[in-house]
Order: structure tokens, then sequence, then C-alpha cells
RNA sequence: GCGCCCGUAGCUCAGCUGGAUAGAGUGUUUGGCUACGAACCAAAAGGUCAGGGGUUCGAAUCCCUUCGGGCGCACCA
């Protein structure tokens, strides 16, 4: 409708010689502002010297349109366009036939997509922050990929380098202290209850004559077992893994290497090789290999992402915590060295969860092992209320998640008011149970049912804004509004009555809700309950 | 000190590429089940959009600045 109404007023300025390059559409939030606005005789006022009433005038008297009912120049000089019902009454039999489909569309036109998220080190369970990132990816991917996008989901899992070599010796101490060896953890170990865990596994397997070398691997196996069922649990899958000990394997590290060498991009300084990271905006140069031989972070991180260019993707995106943003710049600055387009990849920085117990912070910390873990949250609150929670909030706000209230109030989570609407449909067709007749929906007159027949017809340019502005939390608020509308519409109307065409009318209205509603959760992972 | 994010109702948060009277939930107050599910509906109260400048027909939104909070600023990952 809103393509329609651009054309029109398009036709109309033509008309008068003046072309635009876009034209803005809105629907006003009150309902007495037409059902569609458009400021775009404001906007032309500074060109055309001309008060903008007089201009909107104009643009009026051009406009001749069957679908358009009324046309009202109001205030500085919005246009506000009333229009005929017809459109909302054909997208419900379009909502019927597309079914699990309605709302997808082909606007990411293919466009091959890797959506890396959580990457959590496997060092530990997941928790309370890594369920944000979780969350937020995998939205994002189901919306992408309903938006017509070709998007491929991926974890990255760090399992070499120095962090596994501080988990295997964090796993030996509990290990020992097990079997009655009095040792304490080191400065930089895990002190949290998921390894000692990882200890007992071992014990139960050995007793004590555990061999030296199977505790770095068997700690990793361990606990990527744990994150992936964890991850499961969160209805989150992914595509591929990715395994840092592989790029190893098949020497990609050492290629990335020998090429920014090649390049004259690296140079050694108190005995360690720096990449000049700072000729392309980072603030200063990083070490790509330690003086003790060994490699920081960032030199596989670069075969990493090397990686996935080679195969293929059109656009990349990492989701990444608030705490490794200064990293961006330089991962940025070594991709543009390999000859790699960098504006191909996006980060998305997720802001910090905070913990609160009564009111109080709680410090999160994998070294002291203070967390609230991923299986804690689900078991706790449950995964609908939690995949809703996370989200239904911006990724660049930190936000606060306080435990006693999260429990307290799981009841009054807004994912409940969502499924108890769709609750309800299901409640009243199982009452009907009979087919529908044909029908053109003029009963459907009322304020309630077209504010429903509305947001029904939203939906996919919610969707399509979704993907295009990578915010699944548009489809958390809309699923919101459209469970408002449809509980103020149940209120005020009843469904089942003795009128044939009336009922069949209403049955339909609200099967097309159930969809929407359906549908609309299935992006955000959370399930639409037929009881509760 | 420098960089990124944030500051909107008592609390938790929305607010679309600048638009009309700044919105929800929760909490407070008040009505509504002899109608398909009251986990609901309807209504009231609650705001200097952190403060100050600027840009313009028009600013919560864009720019500058001050204050306040978070996160970075490793030969950790």
């Amino acid at each position: 409708m809103k393509e329609k109404l651009k054309k029109v007023i398009n036709d109309s300025l033509s008309k008068l010689d003046i072309t635009v390059s876009d034209i803005v559409i809105e629907v006003p939030k009150d309902s007495s502002n037409g059902d569609y606005s458009s400021n775009i005789a404001m906007q032309l006022a500074r060109t055309l010297k001309k008060n903008p009433r007089e201009i909107a005038t104009m643009i009026k008297d051009n406009i001749d349109e069957e679908f358009i009912t009324k046309i009202e120049i109001a205030g500085p000089g919005f246009l506000n366009f009333f229009v005929k019902n017809d459109y909302l009454f054909d997208n419900i039999n379009k909502v019927l036939e597309q079914g699990d489909n309605y709302g997808s569309s082909n606007i990411g036109n293919g466009i091959k997509v890797n959506l890396e998220y959580v990457s959590a080190n496997p060092t530990g369970f997941l928790h309370i922050g890594h369920a944000r990132g979780a969350a937020y990816g995998d939205s994002l991917a189901n919306i992408m990929r309903f938006a017509g996008y070709d998007v491929t989901r991926e974890y990255y899992i760090n399992d070499a380098g120095n962090q596994i070599n501080n988990l295997e010796k964090s796993i030996i101490v509990r290990y020992h202290n097990l079997c009655g060896i009095d040792e304490e953890l080191g400065e930089n170990s895990y002190h949290g209850e998921d390894i000692i865990e990882v200890a007992r596994d071992i014990y139960n397997e050995y007793a004590d004559s555990a061999p030296n070398d199977i505790f770095r691997k068997k700690g990793v196996d361990f606990l990527l077992k744990k994150i992936k069922s964890d991850l499961s649990d969160f209805r989150i899958h992914f595509d591929k893994w990715s395994s840092e000990t592989d790029l190893y394997k098949n020497k990609e590290v050492d290629n990335v290497l020998s090429k920014l060498k090649e390049s004259g991009n690296t140079y050694m300084s108190d005995n360690a090789l720096y990449l000049k990271t700072s000729l392309y905006g980072d603030e200063k140069d990083r070490v790509l290999v330690k003086s003790d031989h060994n490699n920081t972070y960032l030199l596989p991180d670069i075969a990493y992402h090397l990686n996935k260019y080679s195969r293929g993707y059109d656009k990349l995106i990492d989701v990444l915590g608030a705490d490794h943003h200064g990293y961006i710049n330089r991962l940025k600055a070594a991709i543009t060295m390999m000859g790699e387009d960098s504006s191909k990849l996006e980060v998305k920085i997720l802001q910090m969860v905070r913990l609160l117990k009564n009111g109080e912070e709680i410090k999160l910390s994998k070294r002291t092992g203070k967390t609230l873990t991923l299986n804690d949250l689900l078991s706790e609150v449950g995964v609908d209320a939690a995949r809703y929670f996370f989200s239904s909030r911006s990724l660049d706000t930190q936000l606060d998640f306080d435990m006693e209230l999260a429990t307290k109030k799981s009841n009054e989570n807004p994912v409940y008011y969502v499924g108890y609407a769709h609750a309800r449909i299901y409640s009243i067709l199982n009452e009907y149970n009979k087919e529908t007749s044909g029908s053109d929906y003029k009963t459907l007159s009322s304020e309630h049912a077209i504010n429903l027949l509305t947001k029904i017809y939203e939906f996919s340019e919610v969707v399509k804004s979704s993907a295009l502005k990578e915010q699944p939390h548009l489809i958390t608020n809309y699923v919101y509004e459209l469970a408002q509308s449809f509980h103020s519409f149940y209120a005020h109307e009843k469904v089942l009555t003795d009128d044939t065409n009336y009922t069949s009318d209403r049955i339909n209205l609200i099967k097309a809700t159930k969809i929407t509603i359906k549908n609309a959760l299935k992006l955000i992972g959370v399930d639409a309950p037929d009881k509760m």
C-alpha cells in the first residue's frame, strides 16, 4: 500500500513537473490523521520556495484514485490519505493461503550471509551474557532467512591457545583435589563449579590414575558437549562449527603469517612480531607473535576470518560482547592487508548484562566462578520467557537482569500475554470446528476489527525492516502489539454467533491472527502455545 | 586522558531514514465475568526526553559541549 501511494504521489508530482528521489509514507499514530500520511509537501517547501500547504493542495488536486476515499491536508502541510479497506480484507485470504510463509519476502535476494555468534571459549559453561548474544544471533538468522537472505549460522571454537592451557591446569588441580592432594589454583585459573564437574567426570572414569595427556582434550570435549546441549535447550542450532585447532592443522595460520610478513606490514620489536595495524585505522600496532614464540589471539583469528572470506560470502556478521569492541579495528586492518574488503565484515556489539539479586549487582566473572549459567536461567524462567526477554531489547543498551524479579514475575513476562492470545484463538477454533464459507469480509467494519486487520497487514513490513536494520526486537515489539489488538477485539466482539456470515468472517480473521502470531514468535525462537 | 555504547514516567524498556498531543509493561487508583479462556478489557494518575547551546517550518531523534553510568585502551582471549 505504501508503494502504491508513493506511485500515486509521484504521478501527481510529475504532472507538476517535479521529480523527487524518495517519498516517505508513514502510518500516523492517530488514525484521525488518516490511514497513511506523507510529509512530501513540507520537504519540497524549501526547494520550491512555496508554502507547504499550497504544494499539498496542488498534489492533492492531481490525484484521482478509486481506492482513495479521502485526502486531507493537515497541520503544517501533511497529506493524509484515507483508503478503502479492501486491501485489508484481501490480506486475510493471503495469510490463510500462505500460512507458515506469511510475512516472508525476498528482499534479501539470496545474498550470502555468514552470521557468527556466541563463539564462547570451551573453558566453562555458557552464562547469561552468552544467552543474550545467542538469542540475538539466532533470531537475526531466522529473520534474515525469512526475508530471503541465505544465512549460515556459525560458531568459532577457540580450542587452542592460552586459555586452553589455563583450562588444562585448572582441571588438573581440581582433579588432584579429588584424588586427595592438597593443591591451590593458580592466578589465571578458572574457579567455577563447571571445572570441578569436568574433574569429577574424569575421576569417575579413571579414578586416581588418569594419564597426564588427557586433561586438555577431556576438558574441551566435556565443556563443548555441555555448551552444545545448553544451546540446544535454548533452541539454538548452528550450521557450522569451526575450530581454531583445525586452522593450525590445515596450515592456514602459517599461511596467513607468511603472507603478512611478505606484505611488509610486520616488524620485530622487543623480540615480538608486530603488525602495522595503525596504518589502517587502529590506534596502535599489535603483536602477532609474542617473544615466547606463542601466537596472540589475533593471528589465528585473522586466519579464521580469511577462511570465512574464502567461502564466498557477500556479508560477514560477527556478534561480540562490549568488552571486545576495541578489537574490531585491528581485525579489519589485518583483513585489508590480506587484500580482502573489510567493509563486508560487520561487527555487532552487544552491551553487557548486569546481573542483580534483590537490586544488588553481582559481578560476573569466569575467573572467580561467579556466574549465572544459561542452564540455571532456563530452569528458573524457561526458554520462552528467556528468549522473549532478550529479544525484546535493542542490543546497544546494557540491561539489568534481576534474578528475583525474573523468577517471581515470570508470569508477568509479556510472552504470556502474547501466548494467551494464541491460546484463546485456538480455543475458539476448537469450539467452532467447522469449515468457513467464502466471504467479502464486509462485516469486519468496527474499529477493533480494522485495527487488528491493519496490524496483521503490517507484519511483512516489520519483518523487512527488522532484517534490514538487523534488529530482532522490532519483531518482539510487533507481536506484542498484535496480541494487544487481538485481546481488544476479543473483548469487544463475539466471534461465535448465529449469523453465519458474521461468524465466518471472524473465524477467518482470528485464523489469520493466529498464523501471524505464530510466525512472528517463531522468528524469535518462542513457541506459540495452544493451551496454557 | 583517548575511543565505543548509553542517559526517556517510581522501576524495566520502546520510540521507524527528524514530523502532528513523547508510548508500552510493571507499580498506584478505579470500573468490567449468568458471552467463545478475567493470564483479559476499559479508564485515571504519573515526563524540564540528564543540563546547556546549535542546525530548521519542526529535534527525544542530527551537530557541539558539560555532567553522569557501562565497556575498552596487554607480548589476555
